[in-house]
DNA sequence: CGTTGGGTTGATATATGTCAAAGAGCGTGG
DNA sequence: CCACGCTCTTTGACATATATCAACCCAACG
């Protein structure tokens, strides 16, 4: 089974997993940490397409190259397995074709919700979409009633992924805390304070996508 | 085979083929003419997050409803297959299976190059790179040494694809055929004049993404 | 402590959006 | 076959969100 060729490795933040067009001799799934898939133009502005947090999937059946660069944008942790025998398994094992096939319809899924985000959305509701995706992603607590979040990551690579400049982010990050939506205990730390206030900022609706 | 099975359908520009979230009871390929697929805001924003050019294809294993409106932009012609039997051949046949898989991978391909496209291009590269896309799907005209490209769409779409408004995406188009590089032949008819120069305008890289 | 990589904040520029009016095609019906 | 009335397009004047440029701050870490 798979368990005999798989392996770990970590990578700490910053470091580029895999460049554009480079071969890929593994497929992975992040274990902890965070890591991101982006392109980047000729004169260096770049566009991040794709998070993927722990649990989320690299590596496609039949795809030896990647088309963007992954890097870890925290301290990563990976469960590696090599290219071959995974091609082999998926080959023969008709449940896992179609699970990747269901995973890959997901990450289609969500590669238009974010087109919509980055063409016709305001700089605010880019924040707050993006801060009620990794709320969603993390952690309640209960007690108080409040959630809080990790950003995982630094202003310029938050405008990276919302086709934003670092100086807009922070800007409209200390207008929802001025606005009492948010609240900071850290640079990286933060608590939803006004859930419901969030929500309508994404400027989706009522409870676009939202599964209870 | 799925000869027995298939039907073929016409609508005409305009018309809404499947609404978001709607059952979707056949799948089906594009025969001839454009559709797209879309997504709409409460307020009323739009933001194409596909589109269907002849011999795509719609419809998605183990997907009942869709997720966007898919909209007929010109007039156009399905070749539709009933679901269920579909689904059948789609388990029974893994060539089949991985053909859909492809499939759905240069989607999210694509997908992703326009994510770059609505976060970080200007609107004289979003045309660009919009009329470049046309014209490598379309004739190409060897006596003349130039590629007339058939807008399929009105000023208001393309708008809707490239994350702007009619007004700036009119005034660009303009702007291109004062420079030389495009010219019309009718509102919706141009050819390209200089392809270079309407590479270079893309903001990619020399040779991104062309085959040949 | 000083250095350094974020982060914030301010002043200003500008691309694109918004609002408005006028033109151009084009199909339809008299 | 012309003219009317659409819808789509162009063009202009103006507004504004966000980018850009620049200085400063802060907190972590050696």
């Amino acid at each position: 089974m798979l368990e005999r060729m798989k392996s770990y490795k970590t990578y700490s933040a910053g470091e580029t997993i895999l460049w554009r067009g480079e071969p890929m001799e593994f497929v992975a799934s992040v274990v902890a940490g965070v890591a991101s898939l982006s392109k980047t133009m000729e004169d260096g502005r770049t566009q991040m397409v794709g998070l993927l947090l722990p649990s989320d999937f690299i590596g496609r059946p039949g795809r030896t190259h990647v088309e963007f660069d992954v890097v870890a944008t925290t301290d990563l942790t990976l469960c590696r397995f090599e290219r071959k025998p995974f091609e082999k398994l998926v080959i023969d094992t008709p449940h896992v074709a179609q699970r990747l096939m269901e995973m890959a319809l997901d990450e289609l899924d969500a590669a238009r919700d974010w087109m919509i985000l980055l063409g016709r959305k305001t700089a605010r509701e880019k924040i707050a979409t993006f801060l009620e995706l990794l709320a969603r992603r993390s952690e309640v607590d209960m007690v108080k009633a409040q959630i809080s979040v990790n950003l995982p990551m630094t202003r310029d690579q938050i405008a990276n992924f919302l086709g934003l400049t670092l100086e807009t982010v922070s800007r409209q990050l200390n207008a929802m805390k001025k606005d009492g939506i948010i609240g900071f205990s850290g640079r990286k730390e933060l608590e939803v304070l006004n859930v419901a206030a969030l929500r309508d900022a994404t400027g989706d609706d009522a409870d676009g996508g939202m599964i209870i």
